[in-house]
DNA sequence: GCAATTACGCACCTTTTGGTGCCTATAGGT
DNA sequence: ACCTATAGGCACCAAAAGGTGCGTAATTGC
C-alpha cells in the first residue's frame, strides 16, 4: 500500500487531518491535557463554543479514539472526558499551535492592516 | 493588555487560530516551505482543491503577512508565491500535525470502526 | 412539593463554505 | 486565423456548519 500522504485527497490521512483541522478540536484537545473534564468546565474554559458544538466535537473526537468519555452514571448526570494516548500525543502538536497563534496574532493583525491600507490606497488611485 | 489567549474567542489570537485551523492552509503553507510555488503547481501538488479555494486561501495568508505573493507582470500571467519568514515558522508546527496525520490515520481508521461497531451493537440490543 | 442542576438529543433556521461554469488578456504554436 | 496556457474574477447554486430553543430524568436543596 501506499505511505499515507496528506496531500492525496483520497487518503485516509487528508480525513485525519480534517479532522484534527478544526478550530474546536483544536481548543477541546489542549483543554484536556492537563486532566479529564466535564462538559460544564469545557463549556467555560472555552469561550464562544455553543453546548451543540462542544458536544458534536466531542463525540467525533471519542469516535476517532482522541478522546475517551467516562459516563458515571449517575442522576443528575456527571461525565468525564480525558484524552487517549494517542489525544494526547496530538494534543502536544496542537499545543504549539495554539502557542504559535498567541505569540504571533499581533503579527497577523499588523500584516493585515498593512495589506488593508495598501489595498485601499491601491483602489484609491485606480 | 491582557496576553493574547486562544481560549478567549474576543482575543485576536482566536482569530489567528481560526485562520490556521484550516485543511486547505495546513497544507499550503507546508506545500511552500521547500520553495517558492506557482498556482498550477500548488493546484496539482494539493489533491481535491479547487482553484477557487487555493486563489481565495492564498489571498488569506498573504493578507495575514504569511505568504508572499510575486507576480512577474508577463502575459500569460506568471505568478509565485512563497513563505514569509512569519509563513515559515508557522509551516513547521503545521508540518508536524501533517506528518501526525499521515503517522496516526490508520489509528484513527481502526478507532472509528471500533466505535462504530460497538455502536451498532448496542442498538441492536435496545 | 417546587425549582435547580447536569449532559445532552432534536428540530428548525441562518450563515458560511465551497463547487462550477463563464469571462478576461496576450504570447506562442500550427 | 485559431487554439492553448496562465492566473485568476464573478455570479449562481448546493452543501455543510453552526445557533437557538425546547424537552428529559432523578436527585438534592429550599
Amino acid at each position: 500500500m501506499a505511505a499515507p500522504n496528506v496531500y492525496d485527497s483520497a487518503c485516509s490521512a487528508r480525513d485525519a487531518l480534517e479532522l484534527i483541522a478544526s478550530k474546536w478540536a483544536m481548543l477541546i484537545l489542549p483543554a484536556l491535557s492537563r486532566g479529564p473534564m466535564r462538559n460544564s468546565a469545557l463549556l467555560r474554559k472555552i469561550g464562544g463554543i455553543s453546548q451543540k458544538m462542544l458536544t458534536q466535537t466531542l463525540k467525533d473526537l471519542e469516535r476517532n479514539g482522541l478522546v475517551i468519555r467516562q459516563d458515571m452514571q449517575t442522576v443528575p448526570p456527571h461525565v468525564e472526558y480525558r484524552l487517549s494516548a494517542l489525544g494526547n500525543s496530538l494534543s502536544e502538536a496542537l499545543i504549539t499551535l495554539d502557542r504559535w497563534a498567541e505569540r504571533h496574532s499581533s503579527d497577523l493583525d499588523a500584516a493585515r492592516e498593512r495589506f488593508d491600507a495598501d489595498h485601499r490606497a491601491r483602489t484609491e488611485t485606480a
